[in-house]
RNA sequence: GCGGCCAUAGCUCAGUUGGUUAGAGCACAAGAUUGUGGAUCUUGGGGUCGCGGGUUCGAGCCCCGUUGGCCGCCCCA
């Protein structure tokens, strides 16, 4: 069709399609209000270095960017990380903490398509600012959670892996690993489950192989997936004043979820590392349980970028939840509901005198907020039933030369397939009645 | 950036060893049907066969290129 097709990547929605957009973006919302997050925008267009300085300059090969009119730099948001680190960090000074805020916006990547990736899509974000403790993951991870429950999606649809930065660097560490080499073993950690042994290999190319005790104990620390297993692998590492606090933020955080009975949904699982990123805490990711599809969902603790990006030290923990794997997994799962848009009134119109003469009330019931549709041209009754019932209305009213004649309008109910008439003076409250039960 | 598969109507697809004017179902529209229901029947509109080149008397079909899509790798903030 035509010469002119979308950009690779790229989604148009039709209105079936935007129906079941809105209908993510409706309950998303909904949640996040109920857990007390404010919503912001910002701009899509952002100042290409806001990017560069929070993740390098090998970023840009992945970014919609281009040099405006102005000589400017610009990308197109990747993310909404940066940006909102920068809206708060601007008034970081005067806002109540602690700061709840998401947003539902889109963002551009310059990638390759794949299932449940294209190069535009949706996010919610929610983040937390100013709440270094573990309370605010407690709150983060329940709406993650809830973001899901509220379309239907249970602990057997999708669970949450959770994870410890901190932790992993506090352990490497307390092993005798320097900096350098910590960050190569995360790597490693990292693409572990994916790639097996070959993960340590960009290791040994650095440093040398990776000394065999300390191999060994990383992969069991990886494997641990209990409170209790933390625990033990934490006493044989000699214990240590951080890693006893780690600790008991783990017991916090658990303890917390589980109150809220959400323990089904958790794991701990340390083999999430969420790449080299600038995570500086707990992290977590969702997958639905089949883990047939790519993640839902990711977040964690960023405490240093507030000030990185040129605000002032401001702790702060956030996740996002991608709309197109969500949706996906929404269809797979028949929870994506049927939402083709319904009439409430239909009505059904004799000729050019009636037309007029239900124009009036058309326009009353409309403005009293009914979905009201009538057909624009001349069409036989029959037709117009057939319309009326297609068109999903609740009523159906008709202006036939004989009602108007009588002074009245008829009022079928397309459900009960009864009908009775009702003064032309009394429709919008004959309709009303219909639609509040009387 | 790399690899595999694919591309015919809005959708799902058929299309004979290369042969005349490219078909079906669904969807859409009109009629049967000018006062009452999702049906049925009839009819209709809708195609640069993704695009460009090549081979051939002749290409939807074969060859090359290209664009786009799906799937995977890299990446995944």
């Amino acid at each position: 069709m035509g010469a002119f097709q979308t950009l690779p990547g790229f989604r148009e929605f039709f209105p079936e399609d935007l129906a079941r957009r809105n209908h993510v973006f409706r309950l998303w919302r909904r949640t996040a209000n109920a857990f007390g997050f404010s919503e912001y925008d910002a701009p899509v267009l952002e100042p290409l270095d806001l990017y560069r300085a929070k993740s390098g300059d090998e970023i840009e090969t992945q970014l919609f960017s281009f040099t405006d009119k102005g000589g400017r730099e610009v990308a197109l948001r990747p993310e909404m990380t940066p940006t909102v680190c920068r809206l708060v960090g601007e008034r970081a000074g005067t806002l109540k903490r602690p700061i709840k805020w998401y947003s539902i916006a889109e963002f551009y990547r310059y990638e390759r398509m794949q299932k449940g990736r294209g190069r535009c899509f949706f996010q919610l974000n929610a983040d937390i600012f100013g709440e270094p403790g573990p309370e605010a993951e407690i709150e983060l991870i329940a709406l993650l959670i809830q973001s899901f429950t509220a379309f239907g999606l249970t602990a057997e649809d999708v669970w949450v892996r959770l994870s410890d930065r901190n932790l992993w660097f506090f352990y490497l560490e307390a092993l005798g690993l320097d900096e350098p080499r910590v960050r190569a073993v995360l790597g490693a950690v990292d693409k572990f489950e994916r790639m097996g042994d070959d993960a340590f290999k960009p290791y040994a190319e650095k440093f040398g192989p990776l000394d065999e005790a300390i191999k060994a104990k990383v992969l069991a620390f990886l494997q641990i997936k209990s409170l209790a297993g933390l625990e033990q692998a934490l006493a044989a590492a000699g214990g240590g004043e951080r890693l006893s606090a780690r600790l008991a933020d783990w017991k916090k955080l658990l303890g917390g979820l589980d109150a809220m009975g959400l323990s089904p949904f958790v794991t701990v699982d340390l083999g999430v590392v969420r790449g080299l990123a600038y995570y500086t805490g707990f992290v977590f990711e969702a997958f639905d349980r089949k883990g047939e599809l790519r993640a839902l969902a990711g977040g964690g603790r960023y405490d240093d970028l507030v000030a990185k990006l040129g605000g002032p030290e401001l702790p702060a923990a956030g996740f996002a939840i991608g709309d197109m794997t969500f949706s996906l997994l929404l269809e797979q799962r028949g929870l994506m509901p049927p939402l083709a848009p319904a009439a409430d009134v239909y009505v059904v119109i004799g000729g050019q005198k009636e037309r007029e003469a239900a124009f009036a009330d058309i326009a009353s019931l409309r403005g009293a907020g009914y979905r009201v549709e009538y057909p624009m041209k001349e069409v036989a009754f029959g037709k117009q039933f057939k319309a009326a019932v297609e068109s999903g209305a609740r009523i159906a009213l008709i202006y036939g030369s004989e009602e108007l004649a009588r002074g009245v309008v008829k009022l079928r109910d397309l459900r009960s397939r009864t009908e009775h008439d009702v003064s032309k003076a009394e429709v919008a409250s004959a309709v009303r009645s219909v639609f509040t039960g009387q």
